[in-house]
DNA sequence: CTGTTAGCGCATTCAA
DNA sequence: TTGAATGCGCTAACAG
């Protein structure tokens, strides 16, 4: 089946080039009957148009450029499915790419979706490096899961969920409190504010330190092994909030094997709410996926129809904890 | 910033719009010190070359379409990382698309690589729906994670995956067996074949099945809740091998519910070897990811360069158990 | 309502 | 070595 254009589509249905494209695209008025002759050969012959002839013209795509940070958190697989179907229901095919938390790689990717013609950019940003050069795009972009300044966005209210969960260890009777997570976390933020207001302390001995980089199960448990030596495997507090749920898992996995009991010794909340919290009844504080998702395609496509350049959108989702077994427990 | 285009490119050093090309793709001779201006402009201005002109000029897009069934299951969300990144070394970009196990959208997806012109199409497959049409497309496609005979494949040997677990279980001095999953699949056929060979009888009662549509933990639990409500909670085997590690983790989930000792009661095998069946300690059946894309790559790519239709290449890797402690049990 | 024409941005042939 | 000219497949303005 060699490659059909509409030229030749045109010559089958006898009618001109022009009239062929307008029977496809159907906004202006066509003879009734030549309509139906153009409808039948496309149909017979399975003639698709080139879209990078169509792009070409009309300096417009249909393609959004989506790039990642990793997809060994479900999280963001759940995110980039969904964001793919809604996508769809839009006409627009995604372009996606994983940046590995690599801000070359990420800048790359940008890259190409410029020379695609991405009509419009959606982000999990590896960090601040390509922020700038992003917005100097000319194209439009935003940011997911987080939220920049600089540019539109559209993310949870991690402080509030820090907060939520610092709520839930303090009203279960908790005074020794640990987090566990990345260094720069707004999500800790919240939570320690929640506790000073509270009149408790949040020892930094008691934070267990993850990379940024440590994006698998074996990399977080390094980390948390490595805390535990320092700290000569002596843990002072009774309840932890995990940055994702893959820390928590691991952290989870590691008292196990300590023989520490998860909520009697160490109550535990995570961060996401994938199925992997699911799946081992840990308490985590949920994204609303669907909702990220639609708010940023709202944005998105706002921006790509209007391209008005108004003030930057910040859009902050509200975090709703639920609860399982790994917080299920009060302090007498 | 506005897009620009090779002209201005020319304009701004002083050559004409061929010459720009010619030093962007360097093939031809050019004048070093006007290459030398024309690179400066370049990076000066950030431009970077329309792919859809370059598309349309060259009957090449450098994008090869993947349509995935689901990335319910983390084997498929690892397969696509993989060849999203080799694909990338290679030059390509990766148009995603997610089936949800649909034909129908399955063809749309294939409509949409064939419109963006995609040099080749990565595939797996909802069923047999698609496949003839698939042959006829005039576009390079390989079906990955199966085989077929119309089209190119490369998969795992899943007939020889049921015998390893079937010979395991037979070692382990089982003598009743159990199945959980598609009610077509090779992996069962190898199994029972073993089972035959050996003197064993699969006794279908033993037999759990999923549907093909069940591809999430709530699903697949509710397979497993109807085969047990007709059994009557009894079940007939002292071993039992899973579709998929989805499929395995949940009735892992059931047994422990139900009091049943994994592996002490029931052994239990999976397949696909993902992280699930890491962190539960499921024994599963590996897959060689990385082999799997390389090689889909490398048929793919070969048949977009020399477009010679030689007989249909039907590539089976050999499947590896993983012992975890769901199986590692001998019976007396 | 329809055909002719121009041109999107680029690669490439042909002259110079 | 280089510029001018052509055309990839399509949309849209224009003239009929």
């Amino acid at each position: 089946m060699a490659k059909l254009t509409m030229k030749e589509i045109a010559k089958l249905a006898k009618v001109s080039q022009s009239t062929v494209s307008r029977v496809i695209n159907g906004n202006e008025k066509v003879n009734e009957d030549a309509a139906k002759r153009v409808l039948k050969v496309i149909e017979d012959v399975g003639y698709i148009p080139n879209s990078a002839a169509q792009t070409l013209k009309r300096s417009q795509s249909k393609i959004i450029g989506v790039c990642v940070t990793e997809t060994y958190n479900p999280y963001f697989v759940e995110l980039v499915d969904v964001l793919e179907s809604e996508a769809r229901k839009l006409g627009y095919s995604i372009l996606l790419h994983n940046s590995k938390h690599n801000p070359i790689t990420e800048w790359e990717s940008i890259q190409n979706f410029i020379a695609r013609q991405a009509d419009g950019v959606i982000c999990i940003p590896t960090g601040e490096y390509n922020l700038q050069r992003m917005n100097k795009l000319g194209i439009p972009t935003v940011i997911i899961t987080q939220n920049h300044q600089s540019l539109d966005s559209v993310g949870l209210d991690h402080m509030q969920a820090g907060k939520i969960a610092a709520e839930k260890f303090i009203h279960a009777g908790h005074t020794k409190f640990g987090f566990i997570g990345t260094a720069l976390d707004d999500k800790f933020l919240g939570y320690k504010s929640v506790l000073y207001e509270n009149g408790f302390d949040f020892d930094l001995n008691n934070f267990i330190r993850v990379e940024e980089a440590s994006t698998n199960n074996y990399l977080i448990r390094q980390d948390i092994e490595s805390y535990l030596k320092e700290k000569k495997e002596q843990l002072d507090f009774t309840c932890i909030f995990a940055g994702n749920d893959l820390v928590a898992l691991e952290f989870l996995e590691m008292a196990q094997e300590r023989k520490i009991r998860i909520p009697e010794d160490i109550s535990l909340i995570g961060f996401d709410d994938t199925y992997l919290s699911k799946i081992m009844g840990i308490s985590s504080i949920h994204q609303p996926i669907e909702d990220m998702v639609k708010t940023t395609l709202e944005v998105l496509l706002n921006r790509i129809e209007n391209e008005v350049s108004t003030e930057k959108v910040n859009i902050k989702l509200d975090p709703v904890l639920i609860e399982r077994t790994s917080s299920n427990y009060k302090k007498s």
